[in-house]
DNA sequence: CTTCCTCCTCTACAGATGTAGAGGACTCTA
DNA sequence: TAGAGTCCTCTACATCTGTAGAGGAGGAAG
């Protein structure tokens, strides 16, 4: 499918280059398609970013479906996984960015994320579980940020090994505790 | 100062509009100076870039310096002052996700809080104070960052009251137990 | 085969952008 | 007052960017 391969480009860039970076011509360049396709699909750039953070969210959508019996574990597994497409981590965040000055990003970018940490303080018996959700999903935020480009990108372990993994399932166990 | 007076309005630039609004002559209208200013000052964009990041790190410099009597409460207040100076804060954003393909940036913008974490780990009594003060770290970017521009913009207390620090408090002193 | 329609490629163009340098205004020194 | 040096403004230009539309290739429908 062109779109997709186009918005795959997009994404690329984005990580790449930040979104400075995009722009119609590097897109065509990038996914290897004749100058105009980009803007054949996507006349505008506005029209361009939304296309390409559509395609962010519906990646996403799929990855966040915690095993109840190992709530910490495959987060952990989750959080490492974003690590590791860092690429694809690199580009939410320049979308999240973006989104502050480009309102109608936000509804695309679905916040499903706060529910369920709620969801998951009440299940653990936090008494608030309301602001336990909260503060969980900004500790995850935050583990993820650091590792990925904050100071724990040059000091942390190796993204997608067992030491990983094991580093933030300890660092989020703690966060659940009650 | 025409050099401040140049990289302060490149920090509003980049907050407002993100690192694409960030031109030479954009930078000239923000600070009301005549066109071709910026260009003189900081001839190359990278240059540019280069320069208000270094004040971006400046000034934040100052606010790092935890009261140990009482360590929770005065993160909290830094981490709100830093939620009201939000242009700032957006700015920084924008410079950590440009260093990430820019790595020139990075030995600018010191990454000291780290070390101090550790120190604060060290001082609360954890058995290992090089990861807690890493996850302390991450806790408190992740704090920031989600009540910034993720989920907790929308739905937690106005930056500069009150009950945002003590909802901010409360959070840190949870992330301080051992 | 002809007609129509969709999908794609190419070309155009006004405006913005990065970067350079000429030259004027102003300041300091002697 | 003359000269030298610094700081600033203005202009120039090649290149890139956003956006538009003309027109061709190829398939579907008649």
């Amino acid at each position: 499918m062109r779109r997709d391969l186009i918005t795959d480009a997009a994404i690329q860039l984005v990580a790449e280059q930040g979104m400075r970076g995009l722009t119609h011509r590097a897109v065509d360049r990038r996914a290897g398609l004749p100058e105009g396709s980009t803007s054949a699909y996507f006349r505008t750039r506005k029209a361009l970013i939304e296309g390409f953070v559509e395609r962010l969210a519906d990646q996403e959508q799929r990855d966040i479906t915690p095993d109840p019996d190992d709530v910490a574990g495959s987060i952990a597994r989750t959080i490492d996984s974003w690590l590791v497409e860092r690429n694809r981590t690199l580009a939410r965040y320049a979308a999240m960015l973006e989104a502050t000055h480009h309102p109608e990003l936000k509804s695309i970018m679905v916040h499903s994320p706060r529910e369920q940490a709620t969801a998951i303080a009440k299940m653990l018996g936090h008494e608030d579980p309301e602001r336990a959700g909260a503060h969980f999903t900004a500790f995850l935020e935050g583990l993820l940020f650091y590792r990925l480009v904050g100071a724990g990108s040059t000091v942390g372990p190796a993204p997608g090994t067992e030491e990983s993994v094991r580093d933030l399932k300890a660092a989020v166990e703690k966060a659940l505790r009650p």
